[in-house]
DNA sequence: TGATTATAATTAGCCGGCTAACTATGTCAA
DNA sequence: TTGACATAGTTAGCCGGCTAATTATAATCA
């Protein structure tokens, strides 16, 4: 997501906004050493995960599956919870069915639809997995007291709210610019 | 990086807390939610580049260009600040060179080395694209005041301080032994 | 009824990361 | 001088996302 490792040095943003006078130098510090941050955790979760040979994308799938009553869900859903297209969810579930996690199984009244369930299997790998991922997020943020986490949550909302300034068509319209395509 | 949308409500994560006795219910919410924030500004951020025909790891590649003095650099240079490896940045280089932003020109005392130069066409690429980045920077950071800004970094450095605590080989148990920044 | 449309899942093929192998060039010491 | 090694960049091929097209099944209505 965000790979760059050399962040800019204020001097090296002091240089750009000379250039760029709409610059605003904490605002883009903060916002990239958001990124670099959370890259970084996720790439730590990544190799978490791996050591018991899991990927994110599967990983999640196995949890979406215990978080239900039945231990079991259509892939549409799956896909929707999950953030990725269905396309990629038939893989995730291709895998996870070649190694025994989970289990389709199609519906007897409506032949287009399949069901997904958490194998034996499934549930022994996710109760191998978590505790040792919820021992590694507990220390991982045990720098933070309960207080820090909600603030931290909080700022991380008021940013969050901004987000659509980074979306809207033609940037916030200072100056419009003429570009075409 | 984290795709997840359905982020674990506090009945979840309190049902499998109690499954999983070690699992700190507000430590992983407030890591999610801090993967989920970044997840969406860096798609945003894509989205936003893409309105002028560039990918991340383009703009990176011209962002370091602009840096420095001679506005050229060494691919292999290029690849370590940008967080990637050779192979890509060649690939990177490969597409800019087609779309006349950059130029390869081979050393003449030394022929394995290659410089890549930014080109007029690429400063005018990020002449366009930058002042539109910045503003929307701005505008996404609006919420927050310099103190705040300031509190939210250093918060970020605290949990990124604990980042190590998830890469541990066999959990949390060993202390790992990483310490810098 | 049977043609048309809608829906669920899958398949096909693109793209941008990666690692590992390869090519070309330079360096150094026997 | 030349053979072993080192270095810079590229190429080859894998993998997991994506979109778009396809297949199979169900639902609708003239």
């Amino acid at each position: 997501m965000l790979q760059l490792r050399d962040l800019p040095t204020p001097e090296i943003l002091g240089k750009f906004a000379r250039r760029y006078p709409d610059a605003d130098v904490t605002a883009v510090a903060t916002f990239l050493h958001l990124l670099r941050v959370a890259t970084d955790l996720s790439m730590a979760l990544d190799a978490c995960l791996q050591q018991h040979g899991l990927l994110q994308g599967r990983w999640w799938v196995l949890l979406l599956l215990m978080r239900e009553e039945t231990l079991s869900a259509a892939p549409s859903q799956l896909a929707e919870k999950a953030g990725v297209s269905r396309a990629t969810m038939t893989g995730l579930i291709d895998g996870l069915e070649r190694d025994g996690l989970v289990r389709r199984v199609t519906d007897l009244e409506d032949g287009r639809r399949v069901t997904v369930s958490l194998t034996d299997a499934g549930q022994a790998t996710l109760d191998e997995v978590m505790p040792d991922y919820y021992r590694r997020i507990r220390q991982l943020m045990s720098g933070l007291d309960e207080a820090g986490r909600e603030q931290l949550q909080s700022m991380l909302k008021i940013v969050h709210a901004g987000s659509p300034a980074l979306l809207g068509r033609d940037g916030p319209a200072d100056q419009p610019e003429n570009h075409e395509e």
